[in-house]
DNA sequence: TCATCTCGCACGTTTGAACCGG
DNA sequence: ACCGGTTCAAACGTGCGAGATG
C-alpha cells in the first residue's frame, strides 16, 4: 500500500490540483456553478475526462506494476504530460476506457448524515485542520475485483454566494471569496484492488478540512462561512494486463454543509455532542459538560479543593455512562424535504442554497499527475510543492443553479437514476445509492450537451452546464441560462 | 459595535510502545 | 524467539469561551 504522504511529502496527505486561478476568476465566477443533484453518469462526458486521464493511467500487471516494452528494465519514465494543458489544447482523440456503469457507491451513514442535513450540516475549519463529522464513509460495488483503483475525495463549492448565520438560519451574504486551491484527498489505500475496496465500508475519517490557504499538510483547504459538497471519486488505475484509467465521480447531496470556525446552530452543536465519540465529555453527564464546568469554575473562584461531583466520583469508579452502550438515542430525523436554510428565501432566490453542489473541480489530478508514483516511481517535483496539472484547465464547471432547497436529497430516489446497490441486506429503508456525476474530473471541456436532470419534483435544477473552459474570464460563462453547452 | 477568527483549555478517544506470561 | 493480551502514556480530536482582529 503506498500512502500519499509517502509518495509527495511536500504535499501530505491530499494534494493540490492547480495554482490559484490566473489572476481570481472573473467577476462573479460561475454563479450557481453546481451542477445539483448529479445522478446521472454522463456517458459522453466519461468519454472526455476518461481521454484525459488516458495517458496518465499508464497500464498495470496483475500486481500493479507498470507494464512497458521491457518490464525486467529499469522503471518507467513518467508520461510526459502536455503541460500546461492550456484551454485551446485539444483532448486526446482516442476513446479510452472508462469505468461501467455497474460501478455504484452508496452512503453508509446516511441516517446520520440526513440528520445533520436537516438541520443544516455544519464543519469546523482550522488552521491546523479539522476532521469532518459526519465522516464520509462510502460503500463501493462492482469493481473489477483484480483491477487496481484510486478512491479519493474532493470538495466542491456549492453556489457562489457566502453565508451568515441570521440567528435562525443562514442566509446567502455577498459573493463568495475565490475558491481556494484545489485539493483533493486520496485515500491511503490507494490504489488497492477492486476487492480491496469492496470488501468493506471505505472511510475518510482522516480527512482534514482547513481554512489555513498556505496549509502545508494537504488538508483540503476551504472558506468560512461558505457552503461545499463533497464527492467521492473511484479512479481506475489499470487491471491485469489491461489498460488503466476510466473514472466515475458519486456524491450525496445530503453531504453538503458549510464551513464555520465556530458552529452557528446549538442545534448542530449538540447533534455534534450527541454523536460524535469524541465529544463524548460535553455531554449532559460528562465532566466538561456545561453543567460541570460552572461547577469547576465556581468551585475555582470560591478557592475550594475540587471536590469530584457526582459524576467525577462515579467516572473514577468505571466508565461514565457515556461510554456505556450507544449514545443516546437522537431526535427522530427530521424531513429532509425541508431545510431551514433554504426556507428563509424567497423562491427563486438564494442561488446558491439550492442546490447542494458545487462547481466541479479538476479533481483527482494529483493521479492523473503524477500516476507513476503510485506505483512506485519517483514523483516529478513541482514547484513550490505544487504541481501544475495537465488538466487544470480551469475548471469545467457543471452549474446550475437549483432552486428551492437543498442540502438535503430527494425524499425518494428517483426511479431510473437510482444507483442502489444490490445487496440482500440493504441496511437503510432510503435506497443507499450515490450520486454517479460520471466523471467529473477535470470533465466539461468541450463535451456535448449534458443530459437533462430528471429529479423533479425534488428538485426542479435545470440542467447541468459546463462552463466553457479557461482562460479565464473570458472562458467563463456567468449564471443565468448563458452558458449551457 | 459587530461578526468572525484564533488560541488555550479540559476532557474523552485512539494509538502504539512497553511489558508480561504462555 | 514468538505470539497474544494487558497496561499506560502520549497524541489526537472534541466543543467551549475569552480575547483578538478587521
Amino acid at each position: 500500500m503506498y500512502h500519499p504522504a509517502e509518495l509527495f511529502p511536500q504535499f501530505g496527505g491530499s494534494y493540490p490540483l492547480r495554482p490559484a486561478p490566473h489572476g481570481g476568476l472573473p467577476a462573479g465566477f460561475p454563479q450557481g456553478q453546481a451542477a445539483p443533484y448529479e445522478g446521472f453518469r454522463y456517458p459522453d462526458l466519461d468519454g472526455v475526462s476518461a481521454a484525459k486521464f488516458e495517458p496518465f493511467c499508464p497500464p498495470l500487471d496483475r500486481a500493479g506494476r507498470l507494464l512497458g516494452p521491457s518490464p525486467a528494465g529499469p522503471p518507467l519514465p513518467l508520461p510526459a504530460p502536455p503541460l500546461p494543458y492550456g484551454g485551446g489544447q485539444q483532448l486526446p482523440p482516442a476513446e479510452p476506457p472508462r469505468l461501467p456503469p455497474s460501478v455504484r457507491m452508496s452512503l453508509e451513514n446516511r441516517e446520520l448524515w440526513k440528520r445533520f442535513c436537516a438541520v443544516g450540516t455544519e464543519m469546523i475549519i482550522t488552521k491546523s485542520g479539522r476532521r469532518m463529522f459526519p465522516q464520509l464513509k462510502v460503500s463501493v460495488t462492482g469493481l473489477d475485483p483484480e483491477a487496481k483503483y484510486l478512491l479519493l475525495v474532493d470538495v466542491a463549492p456549492a453556489g457562489a454566494s457566502r453565508f451568515k448565520w441570521q440567528g435562525q438560519r443562514w442566509e446567502a451574504s455577498g459573493k463568495a471569496e475565490l475558491p481556494p486551491p484545489d485539493r483533493v484527498y486520496i485515500h491511503p489505500d490507494s490504489p488497492a484492488s477492486g476487492a480491496h475496496w469492496m470488501r468493506q465500508p471505505v472511510s475518510f475519517h482522516r480527512l482534514k478540512l482547513t481554512n489555513n490557504t498556505l496549509d502545508p499538510h494537504g488538508h483540503l483547504i476551504l472558506h468560512s462561512m461558505h457552503r461545499y459538497q463533497p464527492r467521492v471519486h473511484v479512479v481506475g488505475a489499470g487491471g491485469p494486463g489491461g489498460r488503466g484509467g476510466g473514472c466515475a465521480s458519486f456524491t450525496f447531496p445530503e453531504t453538503a454543509f458549510l464551513t464555520v470556525t465556530a458552529y452557528q446552530s446549538p442545534k448542530i452543536t449538540q447533534m455534534k455532542i450527541e454523536s460524535n465519540p469524541f465529544a463524548k465529555g460535553f455531554r449532559e453527564n460528562g465532566m466538561n459538560s456545561k453543567r460541570e464546568r460552572d461547577a469547576r469554575i465556581k468551585r475555582k473562584m470560591r478557592g475550594d479543593v475540587a471536590e469530584p461531583t457526582r459524576n467525577e466520583a462515579d467516572c473514577k469508579r468505571g466508565p461514565c455512562d457515556s461510554t456505556q452502550g450507544p449514545p443516546p438515542e437522537p431526535p427522530a430525523p427530521p424531513d429532509c424535504s425541508f431545510h431551514p436554510i433554504s426556507s428563509s428565501y424567497p423562491p427563486g432566490g438564494s442561488e446558491e442554497l439550492g442546490c447542494p453542489l458545487g462547481g466541479v473541480n479538476p479533481s483527482a489530478e494529483a493521479y492523473v499527475q503524477h500516476p507513476a508514483a503510485f506505483h512506485g516511481l519517483q514523483p516529478p517535483q513541482g514547484p513550490a510543492g505544487y504541481a501544475s496539472s495537465p488538466c487544470a484547465a480551469p475548471e469545467a464547471a457543471a452549474a446550475p443553479k437549483p432552486v428551492g432547497d437543498p442540502g438535503c436529497p430527494p425524499a425518494k430516489p428517483p426511479p431510473d437514476q437510482s444507483n442502489c446497490r444490490t445487496t440482500s441486506a440493504p441496511p437503510l429503508t432510503y435506497p443507499p445509492y450515490g450520486l454517479d456525476v460520471g466523471c467529473l474530473l477535470g470533465a466539461g471541456l468541450d463535451g456535448p450537451p449534458a443530459p437533462e436532470l430528471r429529479f423533479p419534483p425534488f428538485l426542479p435544477c435545470p440542467p447541468p452546464r459546463l462552463y466553457a473552459p479557461p482562460g479565464p474570464p473570458a472562458g467563463y460563462l456567468e449564471g443565468g441560462s448563458k452558458g449551457l453547452f
